[in-house]
RNA sequence: GUGGGCGUAGCUCAGCUGGUGGUAGCGCCAGGUUGUGAUCCUGGAGGUCGGGGGUUCAAGUCCCCUCGCUCACCCCA
C-alpha cells in the first residue's frame, strides 16, 4: 500500500496566501469599524457544552442535525460552537460584565452540512453583539455598524431586508395563523412543507419549491399580529435607518433560521451572487436568549457576516482584492551565504523587511527570486563587495544600482525607499 | 440527508464514436549571458489520466463502487 494522501475534511479547507492576507484585513476592517463604536472583542472557546447550543431552539435544523457534537474524554457532552450569539449570551451570563455590553468577534463556527460554494462546514464570521439594552435606536446602530462594514470593503450591491416578528405572543399567534393556512392547503403542499410544517411553520415560508409559491404568497403576514408595542419598536427602527439614510426594504415574510430571534430581524443580500447562497449576513434581537441561559432578563440585539459569502460578493464587484505581498530588500550573496544571513538579520533589526535565497544558488536564480519577490531593492554581495566592505544597492524597479560601504548601508536603504514611497504616492 | 454535473502535470485545459508512444500554455529548474531579475531563445524536470474493481485482444475514453469538488433541494453565513 502506498502512503495515503491526505486531504482535509469535506467542508473544510487551507487559506494560503495571498487569500490569508485578505482574511486578516477582512478581519481588521471590521475591528476598525465596530471597534469605532465602542465595541470590544470576545474570545470565546471553539467548543461549549452541548447545552449552550440547543436553547438556540429545539426546532432549528442548526441544533437538530448540524451540530458537531461528541463526548469528550471526562464524560462531557459539547460541541464546536455552531454560531457565537449563544457563546456570547453564555459568557454574559458567567462574567456579568456591565450593561449595556457590546463586543465584537471573529472566527471559526461549525455546522455538519453538505458543503458548497459559500457554505462550508467550518466557515468563518464576524459579528456583534450589544446586550442589556432594550431600545430601537440601538438596532438601528447594528444594522448601520453591518451597512458601514460593507461600505469600507466597496461593496455596492447589498440589500438591505428588515423585519419584525414581534413580541413573543405575537409571534405564537401568527405561527398559529400560518399553520392553519397551510393545513388548509393539504396535499397540494410540497411533502416537505408538510413536514416542515408540523415543526416550524414560520419556515414554510422560506420554501423554494414551486408547488408552495402561490401558498406562501397568499399566507397572512405577521403585520396583522404585531401589539401595539411591538410596531411601535418596529416604527423607530425604520425612521432611524431613514434618518441615517440608509436604504431598506421590508419584507414581512424574512423568516430568520434562529428561533430566539423576536422584534427586529434583518438580512444583507449580496444581489451579485445569485445562487441560493445569497445571504452575506443577518442578525436581530433576541430578548431572553440570555434568560434561557440562566441570566437575568436582558435585551440583547446583534448580527453575524459571513466572510466567504462576503469575498465572493467582493469578488463579483471586484472590490477588495487580495492585497500583494512585498519585501523591502531581497538579499543576493554569491560568496555562500553567510553575508546575506547577516544582513537580512541586520536589516530586519533596523525595522526593514528583508529576504534572502537559500542553499547557494546561482546569481541568476537568487535575481530572479529577488524579482518574485516584489522587493524594492536587492542587496548583491559578491567576492568583490566581500573585499571592499561594501553591497551593491540595486533598485528593482528602474534607477541606477550603487555601491555603499557596508557601515552606510541600513541608512541607505532607508532613504531609497523613502524617496521610493514618495514617488508612488 | 436527497438528486444532477464534473474529476487528465503545481495551475488552466486538449484528447472525436475505446485502438499503435498521453496535449498545449502558464509556472518551476538549467543554459544562452564565467556576478544582475522582470523581455527573448534553447533544453529539462514534473502525470498512480481522483482511488478500487469489472467488461474487452485493447480503457483517460464503457460499466459498478468509492473519495472529492460543484449545482439544485434542504438550510443558512
Amino acid at each position: 500500500m502506498a502512503v495515503p494522501a491526505f486531504q482535509t475534511s469535506p467542508g473544510m479547507r487551507d487559506i494560503l496566501a495571498p487569500e490569508s492576507a485578505r482574511w486578516r484585513r477582512f478581519t481588521q476592517v471590521f475591528a476598525d469599524v465596530v471597534e469605532g463604536a465602542g465595541y470590544r472583542q470576545i474570545i470565546s472557546p471553539i467548543m461549549e457544552d452541548l447545552g449552550v447550543f440547543t436553547r438556540i431552539g429545539e426546532a432549528t435544523d442548526v441544533v437538530t442535525k448540524e451540530m458537531y457534537d461528541f463526548v469528550d474524554k471526562g464524560g462531557r457532552h459539547v460541541a464546536l460552537r455552531p454560531e457565537l450569539t449563544a457563546s456570547v449570551c453564555r459568557a454574559f451570563v458567567e462574567h456579568r460584565p456591565v450593561t449595556p455590553w457590546k463586543a465584537w468577534y471573529s472566527g471559526s463556527q461549525f455546522r455538519y452540512e453538505k458543503p458548497q460554494r459559500g457554505r462550508y462546514r467550518q466557515f468563518d464570521q464576524v459579528g456583534i453583539e450589544a446586550l442589556g439594552a432594550d431600545d430601537p435606536y440601538l438596532d438601528v446602530e447594528v444594522i448601520a455598524l453591518g451597512w458601514e462594514f460593507y461600505r469600507r470593503l466597496g461593496l455596492q450591491q447589498v440589500r438591505l431586508l428588515v423585519n419584525s416578528l414581534g413580541e413573543p405572543d405575537d409571534r405564537a399567534r401568527y405561527v398559529e395563523a400560518l399553520r392553519a393556512h397551510f393545513a388548509a392547503a393539504g396535499d397540494q403542499l410540497s411533502e416537505q412543507s408538510r413536514v416542515t410544517l408540523t415543526k416550524n411553520p414560520l419556515r414554510v415560508l422560506d420554501s423554494k419549491r414551486r408547488e408552495d409559491t402561490t401558498f406562501v404568497a397568499s399566507a397572512p403576514t405577521i403585520d396583522e399580529f404585531w401589539s401595539d408595542a411591538a410596531a411601535a419598536h418596529f416604527e423607530a427602527v425604520r425612521d432611524g435607518l431613514v434618518a441615517l439614510d440608509i436604504p431598506f426594504t421590508v419584507e414581512l415574510k424574512l423568516v430568520r433560521g434562529l428561533d430566539y430571534y423576536r422584534h427586529t430581524t434583518f438580512e444583507f443580500q449580496g444581489l451579485t451572487l445569485d445562487s441560493a447562497q445569497n445571504a452575506l449576513g443577518g442578525g436581530g434581537r433576541y430578548d431572553g436568549l440570555v434568560e434561557s441561559l440562566g441570566g437575568p432578563p436582558t435585551a440583547g440585539i446583534g448580527f453575524a457576516l459571513g466572510l466567504d459569502r462576503t469575498l465572493l460578493a467582493c469578488d463579483d464587484e471586484g472590490t477588495f482584492p487580495a492585497p500583494g505581498a512585498t519585501v523591502d530588500a531581497f538579499v543576493v550573496d554569491t560568496t555562500g551565504g553567510r553575508e546575506a544571513l547577516v544582513i537580512t538579520a541586520e536589516l530586519r533589526a533596523a525595522g526593514l523587511s528583508a529576504d534572502r535565497a537559500y542553499e547557494q544558488r546561482s546569481m541568476k536564480a537568487q535575481m530572479k527570486a529577488a524579482d518574485r519577490s516584489d522587493a524594492a531593492l536587492s542587496i548583491i554581495v559578491g567576492t568583490d563587495e566581500l573585499a571592499a566592505g561594501t553591497v551593491t544597492v540595486r533598485p528593482m524597479r528602474g534607477g541606477e544600482q550603487s555601491a555603499v560601504a557596508r557601515a552606510d548601508m541600513v541608512t541607505t536603504i532607508q532613504h531609497l525607499l523613502s524617496i521610493h514611497q514618495n514617488t508612488e504616492a
